[in-house]
DNA sequence: GGGATCGCCTTGATCGTTCCAAGGTCAGCA
DNA sequence: TGCTGACCTTGGAACGATCAAGGCGATCCC
């Protein structure tokens, strides 16, 4: 559409700055102002004088000055979302897809994301900064893992954000929120193998202190008592790792005798998978495996990891919608958003 | 270090708006202009003056205002970097770990990162209105895989960037770059398996046409050739699939023996070790698999693949470098940098 | 025909910061 | 006392956009 200014010349061309929108202007014969509307405004103009505009803004190849235009309207169109470091030794790529998606989302809703890393023992970090130097209209906070201090803190500074997870330690908060129901998910998983006749199917989750750990966990043991099946001696609680993962299974297979695992991640069903290997059993034929993020491993991994996927194109769509709410005049706060997350089936089930 | 402004009060705390270096000026009884040289250049000060002004920033938890400066200054201390879409299917996450390596690293510099995404069909859209309105002081340019034409484009248009990877296609390119030298990787990978015993050491890897492909297949035959070793018949080129590396090394294995393999990347060592599985045959025992990148594929497959690992978080340090010498006053721009990735052993190998 | 109304465009002020050039203060020295 | 120079400090003017209010024809209506 856009072409630049004064042919192709390669040579001489010096760092010129930048048509403002005086020149516009005055290329086209106009104030200011009348360009700023054609802009922005469209329907205030004339159609013929419209067009005379628009011609000059191609032909001068002009673009708002977005520092310009911040300062003045006192917003970026620019949304905070912070990122801790890379977690090594882990399936969970979660929060990378759920980035793509966000920024594709917001781009086409006129904003851009911008990044930033924070003290990863400090939660609050950064969030300061940007938000009193008006740097971003809006934060997208991730992290929920363990209750919400982030939540809390901006809620008391008034800063408008949405979190994605909802506000677990705090179910009066007023913040709009956009969550996966992980119960859902698990009990997805586990209706699903029993469905295929498995009776005694495990658990194996994260410590007690976490809530999205067991909120899953809540998944499995309603779909098993929906069925009057005990759950008694099934579960297991560690760390989230492929070790942990792979001890607490054999302990299980040797106690319980399950049929079937459920797991509140991924890395915990690849522990899972490695115990089965270690003991010849074939997954998916002797013992079924259902992990958890639909992550990378689970896709490449032989024979493939059935995995509960979370929507997260979906929750990035909520998100910006609810973003949107918050940054509208007046500004309007739904309720919370959830979402109920689907079974990717592959080999292990 | 900061605090908020006047206690807790947690009621009737009116949406006021931030403070300004006027009202900073006020406070500590002085002009505008102290305020800022207080900021920026704190050395034109007297000591107990410059007390006073800090004393008055932290008592109104004020900090300047990112628009403003923006405008005056005309820059944004953005750094403009376009991510695709996340691709499935396949164990790169080499992108998201470098993000969060950038991230971390422009922060100490003063930087933050903004994300945008763009049409995968065209590479260059995104980046033109990010530029003409000034709302980036310069990119990061990744997806170097086929040629460059951003760079291209961006260097046309005199936008300062950093690529991510060597100008393949144009090695008189001016712009700089940093990236890592992916035929030492295969190189290392190869040696080690020499080194190990090894004698028949296969290659499964991409298509011809791609650059960085083409750079790590020449490491292993570098290897090969260094010790008077042949590697006719050895090496495969496919798409980077997980079947795609199983077939390949079906055949491979059938046709010319190998001991081990060495591939372009972690997607096609798990079709290798998806191979060995179904012969029976034992990843690292039986036959040697060494895969590129070190996903967390790598890392939590049993038992654990062996990768070449790219030094991103020095990639990120030294991209970080070559953008502060980009918007420097003068601009410099340094040699091109090449890193050397190391090796992950794990017990596949 | 006169006044109100409407559509369309223009003008001046403003957002909060930094740059610029000039102004103020004070000690040191003759 | 008056001058010089070093050192801080100051007000005014940008940066490039949008907001608020106003001008100015043409149209409408009684």
């Amino acid at each position: 559409m856009s072409r630049t200014p004064a042919g192709t010349g390669r040579a001489a061309r010096v760092p010129t700055t930048p048509p403002t929108l005086a020149d516009v202007a005055e290329r086209a014969g106009v104030s200011r102002q009348t360009v700023s509307n054609a802009v922005n405004n469209p329907d205030l103009l004339r159609a013929d004088t419209l067009a005379r505009v628009l011609q000059a803004i191609d032909d001068l190849g002009y673009s708002p000055n977005r520092a310009a235009r911040n300062l003045r309207t006192r917003s970026s169109h620019l949304i905070g979302m912070r990122i801790g470091p890379a977690q090594e030794g882990t399936a969970n790529a979660t929060m990378d897809r759920f980035v793509h998606s966000l920024v594709e989302t917001s781009r086409d809703a006129g904003y851009h994301v911008l990044l930033f890393a924070g003290d990863p023992e400090d939660p609050v970090t950064g969030y300061d900064d940007l938000l009193r130097s008006t740097a971003v209209d809006a934060f997208v906070v991730t992290d929920t893992y363990l209750g919400n201090p982030q939540a809390a803190w901006l809620e008391e500074r008034r800063a408008p954000f949405v979190a994605f997870g909802r506000p677990w330690d705090n179910p009066a908060a007023e913040h709009p929120w956009v969550d996966v129901d992980g119960a859902s998910g698990t009990d997805l998983a586990t209706s699903y193998l029993l469905d295929k006749g498995h009776q005694r199917i495990a658990w194996i989750g994260w410590r007690k202190d976490s809530f999205i750990g067991e909120d899953r966990r809540s998944g499995w043991s309603r779909a098993l008592h929906a069925r009057g099946l005990p759950t008694t001696g099934l579960a297991s609680r560690v760390e989230d790792t492929v070790g942990s993962g792979s001890e607490a299974s054999a302990v299980l297979l040797d106690e319980a005798r399950p049929t079937a695992f459920v797991c509140a991640s991924d890395t915990l069903a690849m522990g899972v998978l490695r115990t089965l290997a270690d003991r010849g059993l074939v997954p998916g034929h002797d013992v079924a495996v259902i992990g958890f993020d639909d992550s990378q491993v689970a896709q490449v991994v032989s024979p493939g990891l059935t995995s509960v996927r979370q929507p997260l194109e979906d929750a990035a769509v909520e998100i910006v919608k609810a973003l949107e709410g918050l940054l509208a005049h007046p500004p309007t706060v739904g309720p919370g958003v959830m979402l109920t997350p689907t079974l990717a089936l592959r080999g292990t089930s």
